[in-house]
DNA sequence: TTGAAAGCGCTAACAT
DNA sequence: ATGTTAGCGCTTTCAA
């Protein structure tokens, strides 16, 4: 057992103050660096503070400062496959700054979202993001709220809040023009449900490159669904009915994109030779799970979530605050199934 | 736009007290039902509290309490597959307990990990919880820390800690048994890497069963390997070499079992009439992904959490407190890819 | 039943 | 250069 002091955490600025034989107003001053002190003293108090293992009390701190240092991140998600890495962006933004996260997952449901609000505002956060797993506008938190609010991977319906989303519609057109630029003419699209604003998104940046080319959609439509494998295998089916010849298709999500690539390699389409396969999300153990490891759009969700933080930071910090929705852009991870050296 | 107190978070208890015509003393009383009071003086204090939107400053209240309901999670898994189910088994048990959390994502860094343990303790939360994505033995947080700590999904090598992790060799047996019970005689394991304990934990389980049915290892010999599709590709096609009629296949993981079943039907193998085929982890995208859905050990991650949490909070409320290992058991979930019918 | 006062740990303005 | 004091928002004796 190392000797330590037991009660490290219990230990305050006046024992501090005590051992360094000096008073309590010049302990804060040595161990904030402030003030003018003999750097004889400041040592001294230094000494004393490193000896009994002081932690200053940030929640006395926050008391008079009126600041906490803290956040809440709410998100609608439960820490799912898409609120994760933004998280961690959030994270590595508000890291740097020495600012802690406070946890708060509402499953979706509106009481307990206004539950944890209030909770953080009683703990006097400096601010708030709120997280989804969709696109879609969403009702903000209640108006008037005495704190900074961004969101991320969703947006807030109302204007004047500050939303950072992926740009969903330059994602798909990044998809649409890496498959021309390997020479496909015959390009479908296999993506998800009607009803997500996301599908639409993507569906229209792959028209606009398509367009600008002077090309069809193959197979005569889009082809929505779900976003599911199952959907994938099936969309895959309708296509190949109604354009054998296809070259190319762009999936809505990694899921779709594969369930379409098992039911061309079943049909004896060789993938990329026949067939170019790119898929969005860039979930890295369905994409590389596939075979052939797939092409797919990186939405940058990481990215998604440093902007947010960053821009809750500016506000926090009374610079003049944005509002509005903020696309981040996405890029392109390219792999086998387009042709590239599988890495 | 609603009519509401603009600066509702900066209305401190003195403004309550006046607005109601009581002391400070009595309005807290009233606001947390202590005391002695009139009915009447409590009714006028909370309706005061109501108009002005009034939200009691938690840090303030921590000063005095030296509770400041406020847990540290701290995470070397960047919140990933295996942590998350934990997150929401410990939000539940906290959530209950009006107890926030304190995301600290270390990267599997020790030198983030000293430095948020260090800003937990400097905000003074009540306890800190520890979680992983393997049950391997770690270094424990550094010792006389002056708050709770248990480890969840991963176990402190320090004995007198307490650790909770989930039972893989019963998870195995699970397995094992479903498939003896189906009817299966010649079961073959294709699972993760030799140095994982998971791995032999999950071997041994089934070993035992198979033993106690007086039957041996289809193929000859556990294979290990990756925790990969591709791993799981491979092995099928080595242990079909080995025993062309094995007729199960317990899988170390999900992942694992998609690549086997992609190989088996391949070969021609029909699943689950010629080869039933177990997973481990329900992953969900991955086990219903699967054709045939996969059935497949749930190890009860949410539970982890939660028994971690419980005995957290029951640390911190100064109950008896446990310690060693705590394994908790799992499920296993039957899907079509041992005959049941496809969910 | 209510009010006044002290104190939680720390910072900052003022005094020495 | 250092010490003293007041106060952050709240709870909790102790008096009245």
């Amino acid at each position: 057992m190392l000797q330590q002091e037991p009660t490290a955490s219990r230990v305050t600025i006046r024992d501090v103050a005590a051992l360094a034989g000096v008073s309590v107003g010049t302990a804060s001053k040595a161990l904030n660096n402030r003030g003018q002190l003999r750097a004889q003293t400041r040592a001294r108090v230094l000494a004393a503070a490193h000896q009994l293992n002081f932690r200053p009390n940030t929640l006395a701190r926050g008391l008079t400062s009126g600041r906490t240092y803290t956040v809440g991140l709410v998100t609608t998600d439960s820490f799912g496959r898409f609120s994760i890495p933004v998280m961690l962006g959030v994270e590595d933004a508000l890291g740097a700054e020495q600012i802690s996260v406070f946890l708060c997952d509402t499953r979706d449901d509106p009481i307990r979202e206004q539950h944890h609000v209030r909770t953080l505002l009683s703990r006097r956060v400096d601010g708030i993001i709120v997280t989804g797993r969709r696109i879609e506008p969403r009702l903000p938190l209640e108006t008037d709220l005495p704190v900074a609010v961004v969101y991320a991977m969703t947006q807030s319906a109302e204007p004047s809040n500050f939303s950072v989303i992926p740009d969903d519609e330059g994602g798909g057109a990044l998809a649409a023009r890496h498959l021309l630029a390997s020479g496909r003419l015959r390009i479908g699209h296999i993506t998800g449900p009607d009803r997500f604003l996301a599908t639409h998104r993507r569906a229209k940046g792959m028209a606009g490159v398509l367009d600008e080319a002077g090309l069809r959609i193959a197979g005569g439509e889009m082809l929505f669904g779900e976003w599911s494998e199952a959907w994938g295998r099936q969309g895959a089916d309708i296509l190949l009915r109604a354009q054998p010849d296809v070259d190319a298709i762009f999936c809505g999500s990694d899921q779709i994109a594969r369930g379409v690539t098992e039911t061309l390699r079943e049909r004896g389409c060789r993938i990329p030779e026949d067939v170019a396969i790119v898929g969005f999300d860039n979930w890295q153990p369905m994409a590389t799970g596939c075979r052939p490891a797939l092409t797919t759009v990186d939405p940058n969700l990481h990215e998604v979530g440093r902007v947010a933080a960053e821009q809750l930071l500016a506000a926090i910090n009374g610079e003049p605050t944005q509002s509005g929705v903020h696309t981040v852009p996405g890029w392109l991870v390219v792999r086998a199934s387009t042709g590239a050296a599988s890495p």
